[in-house]
RNA sequence: GGCUCUGUAGCUCAGUUGGUAGAGCGCACGACUGAAACUCGUGAGGUCACGGGAUCGACGCCCGUCGGAGCCA
């Protein structure tokens, strides 16, 4: 029988790296770590997703790090696919899957049943364009005529996610709106690490002063000239639309940088948001500080260990 | 000490000729199905520095007190 899978999930800057590193050296059968930040994914982007360097990675293997190009747009589909392959082969191998992030849609698309319609790129395009171009209250109206519960749901303004209806509509014939029941797909146990907001800002000031010091500024500058750009999600991560500001002279240095602590800031509440409602989800207090990442490691152990006694008993 | 300007939401400020207050940002909260670090929505905050006066009625006019800024001495 496979063991459940483990997740690492909370907001950004709680220690889920730290701890989930500590935890993969604990568990005997061996952890392997499977990335479920949605800003992680590109190659490239490492300071200012303050991705675990791969020499500090203690041998731990990690999966879903580096697989897009800056260039590249992301999709929850095709994460859900290759990272539950990925579950698939490192329990093939005997070994427990550790999947950690903050990114709650990923997560959610990995762990629970999660299906997603189709789509198609022309049909989309041609949606945006219209929605830029008429405004989003006619496509909302569009959309009343052909599914009126689904526009009911949908604010008029909410540009993106009306289009993305009508293409639904258009691919699959019908839409549904709401997010699906908090179910596994497979046995799973979540753990949420936490700070208090004033411990939590604290460390995201540190954090992104200590971001400017190992060169975020000049990781932004490289990655412009490869394309980030052009790629509608990662050109929005945090730390990296506001640095693009700054190289195009929109705002000073210190402007953005404290624009990107601000949306740190911002960011670290909304995904904790996302967490808290799920009841499925077991809260731990994250690491204040380096005795912290052991204390924490070794309470998400035991609720795992728990977790799986009540399991096979 | 004299002159001028000034005190309105946590912050920066709007408030037409008097009819008991607004914006942006921040903050809190929510929705979310192939962009999710996205996209969109909702809300809570103000004895209008303080005291008095004229007025049916004052954030607004008059007098005074206190606090800020600048100029002159």
């Amino acid at each position: 029988m496979t063991q459940p899978i483990v997740a690492v999930v909370g907001a950004t800057a709680t220690g889920k790296s730290a701890v989930s590193l500590a935890l993969a050296r604990l568990i005997e059968s061996g952890g392997e770590v499977i990335n479920a930040d949605s800003m992680q994914l590109y190659r490239g982007m490492d300071i200012g997703t303050a991705k675990l360097p791969l020499v500090d990675r203690q041998g731990v293997p990690h999966h879903q790090l580096d697989t897009l190009a800056v260039g590249d747009d992301s999709s929850v589909a095709h994460f859900q696919e290759s990272a539950r392959a990925d579950i698939d082969a490192i329990h093939a191998r005997g070994r427990r899957a550790i999947v950690v992030g903050g990114s709650g849609l990923y997560l959610r698309a990995l762990l629970d049943h999660f299906d997603f319609p189709g789509t198609d790129p022309a049909l989309r395009a041609r949606l945006e364009a219209r929605a830029e171009a008429e405004g989003p209250g006619i496509l909302h109206r569009e959309l009343a005529a052909l599914d009126p519960a689904a526009a009911a749901k949908i604010h008029p303004r909410n540009a993106k996610r009306i289009v993305r209806a009508l293409e639904i509509i258009e691919v699959a014939g019908d839409y549904t709106s709401s997010l699906p029941a908090h179910e596994y797909y497979a046995p799973a146990v979540q753990i949420a690490l936490e700070l208090p907001y004033d411990v939590l800002d604290a460390r995201i000031e540190s954090r992104v002063d200590a971001m400017w010091e190992a060169g975020l500024v000049t990781e932004v500058r490289s990655l412009a000239k490869r394309g980030l750009r052009e790629s509608v999600t990662a050109r929005r991560a945090v730390g990296y639309a506001e640095v693009l500001r700054y190289l195009d002279g929109d705002l000073t240095e210190d402007e953005a940088r404290e624009l990107v602590k601000r949306n740190t800031r911002r960011l670290a509440r909304k995904q904790d948001r996302w967490f808290r409602p799920d009841p499925r989800v077991r809260w731990v207090e994250g690491p204040r500080d380096e005795g912290g990442v052991e204390r924490a490691a070794g309470e998400v152990l035991a609720i795992v260990t728990a977790e799986r006694a009540s399991a096979s008993a």
